[in-house]
DNA sequence: AGTATAACCTGTCTGC
DNA sequence: TGCAGACAGGTTATAC
């Protein structure tokens, strides 16, 4: 479920809890789903005994670096894990009911809670982390100096509904299913207007919708529908300021016209079908 | 090329 | 209360 805000909560909330602990123990409880490219003795063979040296985003993918030890500053041999949470993972410090893995640090520890058993872990040379799929496959990441006009614009010469275009997490990375239909409804766009019939003021308004809503939601710590939480199990708050996301049949905030819902490529739209025309 | 559907797996809610 | 069906913040494979 979680989305870009989501996950770069839970990033910094990880980050100010566990950066620089030792990893002193990890357990694999699921290991047919979560592992990808790795077997749970490699994953322990690689961290345990390391330090935690930064925790960092790109997307909706967390990304845990680990150092071999103080004393050695050659990249060699150091290892980072790349988590995806997909629809149900959470990283939390106390243990639930759907823990898949644990990692044990020196005074914390955190917790890997995945009901649907969606989530995906990749163990990598910190090194190539970036440059072998899933994170070489990445688009454009918002809210960092690549996301630029000329480099978004240039995303929509295509006859794909925009709000398909915006899922594609190999052309702008980070959007979800909340994230794209608020952003759509701020830049007043129809969810389903071809991408590359924005005029050059709409394509202008949606780059800036996008930031302007991920800013806003992780300022509000994400959005908690369900069963989101931060890793501390505070609950997010953007929720409370959808304008359409699960809003059909309710008024437009802005015309007071009830707002509609659609379904495109197996997800729900939300839109006003006055303030978004076709 | 672009879209729809199902699949992955589990939990929750609605309606009968 | 029980049960079937729909649906969920994501991604991917396969079929029209």
């Amino acid at each position: 479920m979680p989305e870009l805000p989501e996950v770069e909560t839970i990033r910094r909330g990880l980050e100010q809890e566990l950066l620089g602990r030792t990893l002193l123990d990890l357990h694999v409880k699921e290991r047919v789903h979560l592992l990808k490219n790795c077997s749970p003795a490699q994953l322990r063979r690689a961290l345990i005994g390391r330090r935690l040296k930064a925790v960092g985003r790109r997307g909706k993918f967390l990304i845990f670096d680990f150092e071999r030890s103080e004393k050695q500053h050659s990249s060699l041999g150091q290892h980072s894990i790349v988590l995806h949470l997909r629809m149900s993972g959470r990283l939390l410090l106390v243990p639930a009911q759907h823990t898949r893995l644990i990692l044990k640090f020196s005074d914390k520890t955190l917790y890997f809670d995945d009901a649907r058993r969606f989530g995906m872990l990749y163990l990598f040379e910190s090194a190539l982390r970036e440059s072998l799929p899933p994170l070489s496959e990445l688009g454009i990441e918002p809210l960092t100096p690549a996301y630029t006009f000329g480099g978004f614009r240039a995303l929509l010469q295509s006859k794909q509904e925009i709000k398909r275009l915006l899922l594609d997490q190999r052309k702008l990375c980070g959007l979800g299913n909340i994230y794209a239909n608020e952003a759509l409804f701020a830049a007043g766009i129809h969810p389903q207007r071809p991408a590359c019939s924005l005029s050059s003021r709409e394509a202008r308004r949606l780059f800036e919708a996008i930031a302007a809503v991920l800013t806003r939601a992780i300022e509000a710590g994400g959005t908690s529908i369900d069963s989101y939480r931060t890793p501390q199990g505070e609950l997010g708050r953007f929720q409370e300021e959808f304008s359409v996301y699960e809003r059909a049949g309710k008024p437009c905030y802005r015309c007071g016209e009830l707002i509609e819902s659609i379904s495109q490529g197996g997800r729900s739209s939300y839109f006003c079908p006055c303030c978004q025309t076709q």
